[in-house]
DNA sequence: GCACTCTGTCAGTCGATGCTAACGTTAGCG
DNA sequence: CGCTAACGTTAGCATCGACTGACAGAGTGC
């Protein structure tokens, strides 16, 4: 599978980093297009470390990869993350509906 | 239209809300059932005050709705609201493209 | 009006987190 | 090997956010 942590902390993990509007910003910068670490920092007005702290974070959630390449460092935005994401989003409403069914067999017995 | 606010202040917004466990769980709670506030302290291990204050927070979120009812406040889940944020997810994408073309012009001029 | 219920709000505490600055590490070049 | 470039890591600080306890308000029944 996919997930060798379980899936709601993987949920969650990712959930935690969109919570970041730096965070989001990383992430459609490197979705569709690869770039360096340092590419990536330049494009904002804090320092280099605060970003590669931002993609510490992103990359613990499976939201990027990295590929090294030489001393630079590659990163990509996963869709099929934010997919899984948007998949869980949906559970909660499958959640709810099993909830209600055994709410259902409590009113019958 | 669905936007008094800006969409990535919205978005940025569920995303918060959605950042916290304890938050998710009130969603799941709430998502097909319509329940009190009361209701849905019970189910936790944290004072009322906690909760009412997460409510307020997914209530700005958009993410749940509040209806009164005597002195009793009904929540729940909107589904349009995830579904709002499942396509900003994807937007990330698509505004991927739209600055791939923009270098791809910068390239031919 | 009085009492009781259901709920939100305010003030204050404490741990989580985003930031900077200084340092450590690895890869490539002479 | 010495030097530089491109990164990550650590320590320390400031702000944010989740929590509790005490209080306030609205609705219902007597």
């Amino acid at each position: 599978m996919t997930s060798p942590a379980p899936l709601d902390d993987r949920v969650g993990a990712m959930l935690r980093a969109l919570a970041e509007p730096r965070r989001r910003a990383i992430l459609r910068l490197v979705a569709g297009t690869e770039r360096a670490a340092g590419e990536i920092a330049a494009e904002f007005d804090v320092s280099r470390t605060a970003v590669s702290q931002h993609l510490t974070v992103l990359k613990e959630s499976g939201l990027i990869a990295e590929r090294r390449e030489g001393t630079r460092r590659l990163y990509r935005a996963r869709r099929e993350a934010v997919r899984e994401l948007q998949a869980a989003l949906d559970g909660i409403w499958s959640d709810a509906l099993d909830r209600a069914r055994a709410l259902v067999e409590e009113d019958e017995s």
